[in-house]
DNA sequence: ATTACTGCAAAGGATTTGCATGTGA
DNA sequence: TCACATGCAAATCCTTTGCAGTAAT
């Protein structure tokens, strides 16, 4: 591994990313540590293209399948997460900033809220049905204050 | 419209699904009552696979795009629900019967939730941010009691 | 009689896979 | 070295779309 590409100004914050592919039993590979850079670098819930889009900037010779395959393990070590709940296809994001949103129907604005909100309820499922909720990222949807309102457009 | 299939004997709980399509200004068409009769029959949520499967056994020349629009149509018109949380794809079932899933990340078990079980969190996310959460199908990943356990496999 | 709906076939987009080559450990 | 990872191309799977014929109102 050999490149100078912009990966060396990397700052994570999980400054243990070698570690834990190292301890996966997985390889550093610079294609790799790029992927794991884009969605660090992107805001909120990225998707393969953005991923793509953001990848190709620093190298422009990695491909979709290496993309796929790198989410793959970079989720199987635990450094991101991948969210199924866009119709057009999964998103990845960094993992550790839990978090959750609202998503109104109507005019498409999207609450996020952090993941204390949702403490009691993970807590109670824990107790009732001993079921320790996981989720990242979840996304409710329904009707924000605006569009609730009927006094409003 | 003159087919005397299967779809004569459907006793809907929703009876008004013929009203529901007029007045949401579609035609009535056997296909479309296939497809509503086999999310009916079909419990909780049903892959295109699932439901293909089904209408076929009821009518063997209804195409798959038939029934992707007439999925529409239904959820357009309330009788409905599409959700988003299968890596595999859409899912579809009825609308109404509100109801949430704790899906164990390791053995797979899925455990189903009333809607109740929801509401303490649905009330504070009206009062704290005004917002009316309307999802019908709710999924959250996770490990359940057995797989959280040590002791056990 | 209109006009929407269906079946068929083909296109589109996301994701996966086989394989020869390249490379991290 | 040598098993694992990559790039490329092709394949798969899910979903959408165009169109001519068919059926609901």
């Amino acid at each position: 591994m050999k490149i100078a590409r912009r990966i060396d100004l990397m700052t994570h914050e999980n400054l243990d990313y070698i570690e834990r592919l190292r301890a996966g039993g997985y390889r550093v590979t610079p294609q790799r540590l790029i992927v794991l850079d884009a969605i660090c670098e992107i805001p909120g819930h990225a998707s393969l293209s953005q991923i793509f889009a953001r990848v190709a900037h620093l190298d422009p010779s990695i491909d979709r399948s290496t993309i796929y395959r790198a989410l793959d393990v970079l989720c199987a070590v635990g450094l991101a997460t991948e969210t199924t709940i866009d119709p057009q296809g999964k998103t990845y994001s960094i993992a550790g900033a839990r978090h959750h949103h609202l998503s109104c129907g109507s005019c498409g604005q999207i609450l996020t809220i952090p993941d204390e909100e949702l403490a009691d309820f993970q807590r109670r499922m824990l107790q009732k049905h001993g079921f320790r909720i996981q989720s990242e990222h979840l996304a409710f949807k329904g009707l924000c204050r605006e569009c609730l309102d009927p006094t409003k457009g």
